[in-house]
DNA sequence: ACTTTTTTAGACAGACTTGTCCAAATCGTC
DNA sequence: GACGATTTGGACAAGTCTGTCTAAAAAAGT
């Protein structure tokens, strides 16, 4: 069975790779140029193919483009889900945990390359491509929002918090921890990890004075 | 002078209409299609004008960009202008008149056309013409935050608000006003006025359990 | 070593754009 | 009605891009 197998996997890792390498270059160039910007020859010279093999693998652009989004939006969920596992359920200093914990975020979702992509991609070609998107946009952020609002409603029930509307303040907390970053995201600047930490430093010193309570027994 | 004046203006006027069917024709196709993908004959025939005619104002389809970002930053700056003009300065409920403030600000500089486009062709063509945008990053959001951020210190010096850093407040302010609009933002939708309301509603009392004070005497 | 699959380079047609040129037509004014 | 400026429609060359095709080369598998 093994060497059956073996060969396959061998043949996959390479098509695999240049398969992602095609990926890569592709993300790249649509986000650099947009979709009617972005030249086929480009991309297979940035990924170190033959154009002819972009072609093999993926057939048309438009093919190309679906892709593109479906890798990125994955790799995102995934960061995201990934980071969401971390929040303080059970804090000590709720504060300092609370800031970790959004510049994991950050770092992980928002303000990588992926969150970047994403970004920009959805900005261009959202309207042109409404169901492109139509599967990011009911289960990415509508769930990491519910997954968020579950966590603060048990700090809540907790002693910790003091909220009216589990769901508000999850968006709210999003929304403050972005805050500092909204010009750096606008402009695609790379925002600094120190960067990163005043502006969740002050997101959650706010979002603590409208809905901390003292720390409970 | 006013019959040597009067036809000037005249056909000053039909100049500037086509002036600005044009320009605004080349916002709405440069903003569905991107720069690349905007067809200048398509430019001209949602602006009722011939080909010719477009290059005959602008010349260039990057020198028609130009004048179009111009254009929409100006309109944008005016805005924000006149509505900072209508901050509560010397409040009687202030959540009410926060909350009102709110959705001024959002109805005439972040949700209407001209924000959605800027924000739009900023995602898009920002990173490949720096310089297009350079002189709305710096007299833009920097001045409308100052400006707020102004006006919030003095709410502080008459005793309604509780800060440490005006100029935090001010972003952080403005963050949560778009926290429950995120989603329409980013995907284009429109929003209605309710939504509006109850996004300032949520976001000023969110702002006003952090910063504010009992009303003063 | 032989075979099969994948990749490559290049040529290619077809389509589409941009920007220019020009002669006819339209418009407002004198 | 005549004049000057502006606009129009169409034709045009030059360039770019997509997607296909082909035969050679490389890689992988048996």
């Amino acid at each position: 069975m093994t060497p059956a197998i073996a060969p396959d996997i061998a043949v996959a890792r390479s098509h695999t790779a240049k398969r992602l390498s095609i990926l890569d270059a592709a993300a790249r160039v649509f986000c650099r140029e947009g979709f009617a910007g972005a030249n086929i020859d480009l991309i297979a010279a940035e990924a170190g193919v033959s154009r002819q093999t972009v072609y093999n693998h993926h057939g048309d652009k438009e093919n190309l483009l679906v892709a593109v989004v479906r890798e990125i939006t994955e790799r995102i969920n995934a960061g995201v889900f990934e980071t969401l596992a971390t929040f303080p359920d059970k804090p000590v200093d709720l504060e300092a945990e609370l800031v970790g914990f959004a510049v994991r975020l950050n770092q992980n979702c928002m303000c990588n390359r992926d969150g970047k992509f994403l970004r920009k991609l959805l900005q261009t070609e959202g309207e042109r491509y409404p169901d492109l998107f139509a599967g990011w946009r009911e289960h990415g952020p509508a769930k990491t929002w519910a997954a968020l609002a579950a966590r603060f409603a048990r700090l809540a029930l907790s002693g910790w918090l003091d909220l009216d509307d589990p769901d508000v303040a999850a968006r709210q907390f999003l929304a403050l921890v972005n805050a500092d970053l909204q010009m750096a995201l606008i402009f695609g600047d790379t925002v600094s990890e120190a960067q990163l930490r005043t502006a969740a430093t002050n997101a959650v010193r706010c979002f603590l004075r409208a809905y901390g309570k003292p720390r409970p027994a």
